[in-house]
Parts: structure tokens; C-alpha cells; sequence
DNA sequence: TAAGGCCATAAACTGACTTTATGGGTAACG
DNA sequence: CGTTACCCATAAAGTCAGTTTATGGCCTTA
């Protein structure tokens, strides 16, 4: 793509801690309240305020002698904002965990997937519950997620797969599902009957390179109707896969995690397949007769559809 | 909530800039690459992300003579901070709209759910494919949307809801859907074979507060099913009910659009609903006879999920 | 071995954001 | 009808993070 003329993202958008404040103004309802509770003086968050409706070209609150009150404009921009600062929330908590300090009492092992769309929602949720708890937290494959776990160096993993590895006993947190997605304007969209696996395993697709676990779950399905046949394009991350099938190129194939948001925005849509299993279990493990206990069974209870 | 030693977000988390800098270390394969990329110096780039490293306690980047790769770390990081920035590019493209800039040469009005919602990913495809088009939104009601269209004031509407205003051609461009959703411990969340309408009508929900086109959507859906039982909840925003609902209040009853994250991390679970028909059309509008052209047009078949 | 990538470090600079210090406005209350 | 207690705006001075400029070291390629 082009560069031109580009500037920053950062130089159109507030910064968070301005994003983060004006979600605290709608909150609240009013400028010193918000102020206070962001740990800054009445004059900085107006200021502050101030300089993003100035940036914006935009009114974001009614001020008034008895508190400030979102203008319509402003509602919508404080829902914008909060995605971003719900995306940033989920950033930290991964990044905490990420650090991996030695007082953690709870030492998690998490395959990708689950690493990069679950567990930071997750930890969110935890350090709801056990403000206390410190989390570290180690990505991997399945394989050495087994091995951490095995080796006590971890107290609960996290896995997708087909089956669970030796020595660990486990439970089924949630059903991952391969999607089979394509751009509105694909042929493929109007199928309301979807497609057979034999056509699936004929077509050629986009996908992530070899070696990833959504691959192999892809060659497992599909053995038996045919094999896969050559992709179409191979690439290195989800968000290229995804980028790929957006711009029309053709059917891609992600865990329905990668797509939610997509599909939900009708960005891309979901093509039926029938006559192969793409489903998958997500599975936390721990070595055999360890029940989890204390903080692993917070988190492992908040990762439960049924307690 | 109690707020206890409460910090920002903003000291926790590297500013936009930074995150937009790691994306560009992670595409281009170098510092210095990214660096002027950025339009910023080599040492610049060399500094921060060496202070994201140090503020997150972990390596992101390998750094070579010949360029720079993420480590495993560094890609789980990378990830999560391309969610942040996916996001502060639709607070940008959605901010830029509200600015009606009076040269725009598309003028938009959306209703709340549209604008909030999917707005913003269509803007910024419609940059992709026509970056010059300034465009301009305005939301509101369904009827406020209706009067800008057929006043020209704006060029396109967007609408939803159960029937097309007078004076209006409409084109249908998404099937919006509302969802019963519950938090994974809830009774409901077991139910495979859902809820009926009329046990769903004796219900009390978490609703939005009367008023919203949720609302009035759902008055109508179950108006032959008992109507709807006093709300458990009535709350202004969407966030609110959704925070209710996740905290395991009860159900509750929002657009797919809203729930789309949350259910395909399974933090909420939707129940299916049997006889009543939960869905509403979401449709383009514009004036009789006026068909669309120029970049009302682009943007129309840019939404439609058959061109 | 010279050239051209890449990255790290040091020191001076700049500017955005902050606090401190005021002042003006509205509402509740005796 | 003043007093108190909120609310917000403005001005001036201070602070610190991030930046540029300048330099040096490392590795590969011709």
C-alpha cells in the first residue's frame, strides 16, 4: 500500500490516559470528579478535555455549574473510546502476566491462541475476583506447555488440540471451531446450504502456514475427504490470513476466535461446511492426580462454562 | 467497585505511538526501517521500544546487524497491541466523520447502533479505496436520520428497524439479530434447546432503557407472547447491560453487534429463542428516485453484503 | 578493505502536560 | 439573603518524557 501523505496515528488520537479520562467525565459527570478519580487537578482535565474537543473539531460535553454531561457527539466518541481502552486493559493484563515475576502464585502455560484472544479476558476477570493474585504467564505449543506443566513449572495449562497429552488430566473449557469465512461479495456468501468437505478440501484456500495448530486441525478434517489441496496463499499470521480474505482474494480458515469481530460486522461471512468435524477443544490440563487448587482454581473456574 | 491503589492506564501501557511503532518494527523487519516509516529518527525508535521493554520487564525484539525480529514474547505482545490499534484506527475514522467538515464530499446519517458499531470498519475500507473521499456523519434516531435524507442534507442514510420511513428507497444491507445472552454459569447457558418466546416474555431481562431501538424491537417481537415482564434491570447504556450480564445478573438482550466479542470468547453464552423472531433489518436509505451515485455509491456497495 | 546496512549511547533541546493560584458561576441551606 | 459548597475556566510557572543531533561499533557484501 501506498504511503503518501501519513501521519501518525498517534498525532489524530488522544492518548489513553485522555481516552481513559473522558470515559471516567462520562462516568462520573463531571470534569473535577473525573479528575480526581485519575489522580490529576481540575485544571489538567479540563485542559485536557478541552484539547481533545479542539483536536476532534467536536463539542464531547455540556459543561455546566452543576457538572458536565455528554453531548450526543460526545456518547458516540466515548463508545469509540472504549473499545480502545477495553483493548488496552486486555493489553496490560497479558503484558503483567507476560513478565513472569518469581512471586507469582499462579504460573500459567497457555497455547497461542488461547495466550493471544482468551486468557487476557480472563486475567481481567481473575484480578477482578483476587485483586492479590500475580499472574505469570508462558506461550507456547502444546507440546511444551505439557512439558511445563509436567515439570511443575507451571500450575495450570492451557491447550487446543486433538488430544491430551501423557501424564495430564484435564477439562474442556470451550469448543473452538475452524471457520470456513469469505468477503461479502464471494460466491461462496450466497450459500445458505454451505459447502461440502470434498469441495472444501478441492478449493484452494488461505491459510496460516504449516506447522500452526489450526493447520493441522484443517489436514486432520479433511484426510478423509480428499486431502487439502494447494492453498491459495500460505502466510505467517492471522491478521495477514484475515487481511487476505477481507480484500476478496479468496476463502480463508481461522478459529472462530480470530473472526469474531469480523463476522459479527458482516465484514466477512461464514460459509456452512458439512461433512467434516472442524471443531476443536480447548482444554486446560495439570498433571495427574494435582487437582488444581488456590488461585489455579480461581482461574480455572472462571474459564469453566459450568463451575 | 473499590478503588484501592488505583494507577492509570495510561503509566501501565505504552502510548499509541509506541504500540503503532512495535506494529511497524513487526512488518518492516528493522528499527530503522520502522524508524522512518514513523517519521521519526533511529535512535527515537531505538529509545522507546527499548522503554516499552524495560516498562514491560520482557524482550520484544531480537536485535541483529541486519535487522530486527520480534521474539515469541514480543509476537504475543505485538498481537494484543494490534488490537489497540485496530481500535484507535476506528476511533479515528469514526472521529474524523463527526468533525462534517464542510467540504466533505459524503454526508452520512446513522443511526446510534450503526454509527457505533460498523461505521467506522466501512470508513476505513472506504479510505483503502478512495482516499480522497471526505465524508461527514451525523446519528441519530431513526426519524432524525429520515429527515436529513429527505432535507439532502445528507447523502445517505442508514436505518434500523422494522419499516422503511416514507419517501425513502431503501436497500437492506445487514440482518442485525438481538441475542439473549448469559454469563457461562447461568441455568440458560445449559439450555441447547433455548427458551421459548412466552418464558422468555415472563423473564425479567437486563434491558436497555426504554427508547432505545433494542427495546422497541423486543417490545414488538414478544407483544404476542405475553409482553415483556418488568425489567430485572434498565440500564442507559450498552456497556452497562453488558457489564450486568457478565457479572451474572441475569440475561440480557443486545444487538449481535454488541455481544460479538464477548460470545466468541464465550464469555457470554447466547440462548437461542424459539417463536419470536428477534431480527430487524438494517438498511441503507435514500430519497426516492435519488439512486446513489459517486461516493454515496461506493460507500453503499462497500456495506452490502451482495454488490 | 571499503561501503552500506543495522543498532547503541550521550547530551542538548523542545514541548506537551501538569500544578499552583485565581476568579466567576449556580444551587442548597439556614 | 448571605454562606457554603459544589462546579468550571484561565493564566503562569514548572517538569519530564521523548526527540534530534552527533558519534561509534558491529556485521555483511562487493
Amino acid at each position: 500500500m501506498g504511503n503518501g501523505e501519513w501521519v501518525p496515528l498517534a498525532h489524530r488520537v488522544p492518548d489513553l490516559g485522555a481516552l481513559e479520562l473522558l470515559l471516567a467525565v462520562a462516568r462520573i459527570g463531571s470534569l473535577s470528579g473525573a479528575a480526581k478519580r485519575m489522580g490529576i487537578t481540575q485544571p489538567a482535565a479540563s485542559s485536557r478535555i478541552r484539547a481533545m474537543e479542539t483536536r476532534l473539531g467536536v463539542a464531547l460535553v455540556d459543561r455546566s455549574p452543576r457538572g458536565s454531561t455528554l453531548t450526543a457527539e460526545g456518547a458516540l466518541v466515548t463508545d469509540w473510546a472504549r473499545r480502545v481502552v477495553e483493548a488496552a486493559e486486555a493489553f496490560d493484563a497479558g503484558a503483567q502476566a507476560l513478565r513472569g515475576r518469581r512471586d507469582s502464585r499462579l504460573r500459567v502455560a497457555a497455547s497461542m491462541t488461547i495466550a493471544e484472544y482468551l486468557l487476557p479476558g480472563w486475567l481481567i476477570a481473575l484480578r477482578g475476583q483476587r485483586p492479590g493474585t500475580a499472574v505469570s504467564l508462558h506461550a507456547g505449543n502444546s507440546a511444551v506447555v505439557a512439558e511445563r506443566v509436567l515439570a511443575h513449572e507451571a500450575d495450570l495449562g492451557f491447550v487446543e488440540g486433538l488430544s491430551v497429552p501423557e501424564g495430564l488430566d484435564s477439562a474442556v473449557i470451550a469448543q473452538d471451531r475452524l471457520v470456513v469465512a469469505v468477503a461479502p461479495g464471494h460466491a461462496w456468501a450466497r450459500r445458505t446450504k454451505g459447502v461440502a468437505a470434498a469441495e472444501l478440501a478441492a478449493t484452494p484456500l488461505i491459510l496460516r502456514e504449516w506447522g500452526s495448530g489450526t493447520r493441522q486441525v484443517l489436514d486432520a478434517a479433511l484426510a478423509q475427504s480428499g486431502g487439502l489441496a494447494a492453498p491459495l496463499l500460505e502466510l505467517a499470521s492471522t491478521t495477514a490470513v484475515k487481511a487476505a480474505a477481507l480484500s476478496g482474494a479468496g476463502p480463508c480458515v481461522l478459529s472462530e476466535l480470530a473472526l469474531g469481530e469480523e463476522l459479527a460486522a458482516r465484514r466477512l461471512v461464514e460459509v456452512p461446511v458439512t461433512g467434516a468435524a472442524l471443531g476443536r477443544a480447548l482444554r486446560a490440563v495439570w498433571p495427574v492426580g494435582n487437582r488444581p487448587a488456590g488461585p489455579a482454581r480461581d482461574l480455572l473456574s472462571l474459564t469453566r462454562a459450568r463451575p
